[in-house]
DNA sequence: CGACCTTTTGATTGGCGTCAAAATCTGTGG
DNA sequence: CCACAGATTTTGACGCCAATCAAAAGGTCG
């Protein structure tokens, strides 16, 4: 696989999508190094301190809360190829949530303080940074639907349309044709940390989805064999994943 | 009240907080018009075309979705005086979630086509804008985080104090020094359809609250008799309101 | 093959939903 | 100022979805 890092800047989801000609240059300035993680490591974590920003060249992640009470983690995103995450954080750059890999991933990395800087420079970046912000809003508007008013056969059923879409897209290469299948490397753990439920019911709720035939789901992989009727449980919509512009 | 609409343009929370000299003619400029609302009355609606963005001069509004299955409602943030709404929707302005009122309230309104040339041509404004939908993400993530992995007490903890923050810093006039008292008008449906609880058990969760003698909560006032141990309870903390700058 | 992680299954418990109805508040018109 | 209707709050009884506890079964990697 091609892990330079400029490709990944001008990877088609990337906050460079819009960029050309001296915008590429841009990119090619601003821009600092890649990392590779092994899988399940952490990239940052919450309540630290870390200068970067991050854009997710391949593999997946998780951004997610750890619930300093209880101990209870709420995954709040899950990261595909494209996706831009770390853009948060306060004026000291202490970051409000962890981010982690879920699979070995390959992430290209920013300065944070070059951001600002170059938002100002080029402000065609900042509107398909405001765009990529909008669309990360949604995802969270839908998700917290998803957690405060679905049960637990609604959220997760939404969960998996959603991730089956967003791979579809953003890692095409994941995707069989033939069987209607994307490499889906999510424990059962994972799934009920970011709908708010434990494993066991998330297994359970597996369990009857797989036996009314609606998914297959086997081996780290995922299949949609009845994407209507999964929708009418769900109420996913796969417009909900459009961008929306300002 | 002074109801002027450049008043709101530059009220300290807005997007056009940084907003100086030209800026602020832009402002100007870009600006349309303000519109009045009644209590309980829809700005926009969910699936709907609404060519507008809003900023929230007075009074309190409510962002949520509503479950086409289920008819439930889930609100997804509470609007305060200086808030930005409905800077999303898709390329077709059909916009993913309603605003409707609270109270009465006053509203500026910007028509959305004029939001990206006035982006581009400002990017001190863009960089303002960015600012404060990166709070709005923060805000989002917490709720998320409230509703998918907390106790109905303690969710509603936490969203009281944020509330009672927000309120005192973006409505000062709202806020009575001597008792620690806010101007409080959701109804317990409101915080339950915030929390994704029911209003029955609100009721039960607010008497608990209030006979533990944590909040004072009568007639649409709130106080908060004692934050240490609310903030125990919620894991909520002022600095979560901070925003965060790119 | 053994250690560890993940999935699966069963039994029991509890938080919150649902249903129903009374009590209180709020605004409106007479 | 009172009467009335509708909205909101309060209370009680009961049921269900999902949490918890426990443990077996299957997968994965050294």
């Amino acid at each position: 696989m091609d892990t330079n890092c400029s490709q990944c800047a001008v990877r088609k989801e990337s906050i460079f999508k819009n960029a050309v000609g001296d915008q590429l240059n841009c990119a090619q300035r601003y821009r600092h190094s890649q990392l590779s993680f092994p899988a399940r490591t952490a990239v940052f974590e919450e309540n630290e301190h870390n200068h970067y920003i991050y854009t997710l060249f391949s593999g997946w992640g998780a951004v997610y809360k750890t619930s300093n009470n209880t101990g209870k983690r709420q995954i709040l995103r899950f990261l595909l190829p494209g996706d831009l995450a770390g853009y948060q954080g306060n004026a000291d750059d202490i970051m409000p949530h962890s981010v982690s890999t879920v699979t070995d991933a390959i992430f290209c990395v920013y300065p944070r303080e070059k951001v600002k800087p170059m938002l100002l420079e080029n402000p065609e970046i900042a509107v398909r940074f405001i765009e990529m912000w909008s669309r990360d809003l949604s995802l969270c508007h839908n998700h917290l639907m998803a957690v405060g008013r679905k049960k637990a056969l609604e959220s997760i059923t939404f969960l998996l349309l959603e991730l089956f879409h967003r791979a579809r897209q953003q890692v095409p290469d994941s995707y069989q044709a033939q069987d209607n299948t994307i490499d889906f490397p999510l424990t059962q753990q994972d799934i009920g940390d970011a709908v708010g439920i434990t494993k066991i019911h998330v297994n359970r709720v597996m369990k009857i989805l797989t036996n009314d035939g609606l998914i297959y789901y086997h081996k780290k992989k995922l299949a949609i064999l009845d994407e209507k009727k999964l929708s009418e449980i769900s109420g996913f919509s796969p417009t909900m994943l459009e961008v929306s512009s300002p």
